[in-house]
DNA sequence: GAAAAAACCATATGGTCATATGGCAACGCG
DNA sequence: CGCGTTGCCATATGACCATATGGTTTTTTC
């Protein structure tokens, strides 16, 4: 066997140079050349790991939705590990997806892009409506264990009101990323959006919880 | 003085034809040569009427945010003049947003692809930013009429109620262009996003209207 | 240590784009 | 009626892009 080099760390690589870009200047400042460029590959190094621009665009979409699903499982998961209600693991989590730092803003503007790019390319909205199942999912399942622990009515519809948060954790976005500086009475534009998230999550979640007590930990 | 042509009528076309590009293939497709064949003109007159190919998608993108906006002024004036709660009123409304029709989902369309351009590109998000801004303000205006006809409670806060519901409109509508198959229990995504604005402008207008009796008309 | 395969690179190619340029056609005004 | 302005067009120009092509370099195995 010849020479060998880490493929996946390679593509990693491209893809992480993807990402600056478009955070930084767009999708249209993603070129094949300016890629290379800031991965410190040549151009056809990157041809030589993605067989089109388009794989390699995928790539980094899927990857970056990837990252931000498990960035909210561990949340998930340490705020289980703390007994805290649902209501406030989900107050936690849901904000992951505001442009409040520089690192959540690039992450926004990446997938703008994308969620832009999906309008005319299919296997874009496919990654991008399997996500967004995905998120809607465990949100329903969220207020379906809070109907269990006590926190949510047991009349509540949790599908309806997975796509209800969903949407409004999504619209907060584009306004936070849109005004950063606006302010909504005397507060900021992110602490509004706290607000209005935790009024909703109050709103759905009155109960107290039965912190697991004699029950185990399935998931 | 020479020769004349009807300039807004120029522009008008020209625009039109830009709408009618992205909707149909996105904003990559509105090239000025595909645009000047869409009007019916050549590249050259599309140039004498647009100083760049910027100024023209930015007229375009102006274009269609006025007549959005323009169409949702006619409803609440219609809904005036048949003396409907306001919270009726905004249920017309807001779904102007969503992707329902064709018409509609075009709109959508060129919106996002606008969104998107308007990460990189100061002047789009000007404007972007400006018609957020005038909604909100009108959907808070609304709600702070509803404190005076009966229709909502008196400690409501207005600007805060206006954020969560137009973050809430432009969410369901990301939904609703990328699942419109999805069904939510029994129903459509059409029918789950109507119910679930129905239910959260039940809750934030839960009185009846004082029907205008005895006040006149002040917009 | 040599052969071979993979990693990697520089550059060519063909296409598309925004814009520039130069000119023709039409029409209002004198 | 003809002059001049403006409406309008065809094509040139130069930049940039994705991809193709034909290498050179590195490393492993025998």
């Amino acid at each position: 066997m010849p020479r060998t080099a880490d493929h996946e760390l390679r593509r990693a690589q491209m893809a992480e140079a993807v990402h600056r870009l478009i955070a930084h200047d767009g999708l249209d400042a993603a070129t094949m050349a300016a890629v290379a460029r800031e991965a410190g590959f040549s151009v056809g190094l990157v041809q030589h790991y993605f067989a089109s621009k388009d794989d390699l665009l995928l790539f980094a979409y899927e990857r970056m939705t990837a990252d931000q699903l498990a960035r909210v499982a561990r949340l998930v998961t340490e705020g289980e590990a703390d007994e805290q209600p649902i209501r406030a693991i989900l107050l936690r989590c849901m904000p992951q997806l505001w442009p409040l730092d520089e690192v959540r803003r690039g992450e926004y503007r990446v997938n703008r892009a994308f969620h832009t790019r999906s309008l005319d390319n299919p296997t874009v909205a496919e990654v991008a409506r399997q996500t967004a199942a995905s998120v809607r999912a465990q949100v329903a399942r969220a207020v379906e264990n809070g109907k269990e622990c006590g926190e949510v009515a047991k009349h509540a519809d949790a599908e309806l009101l997975a796509v209800e948060l969903t949407a409004m954790i999504e619209g907060l976005a584009d306004d936070l990323y849109r005004e950063p500086e606006l302010r909504v009475g005397e507060r900021t534009a992110a602490e509004a959006a706290q607000v209005i998230l935790e009024r909703r999550l109050a709103a759905v979640f009155p109960g107290e919880c039965r912190h697991y007590r004699g029950r185990s930990e399935t998931d």
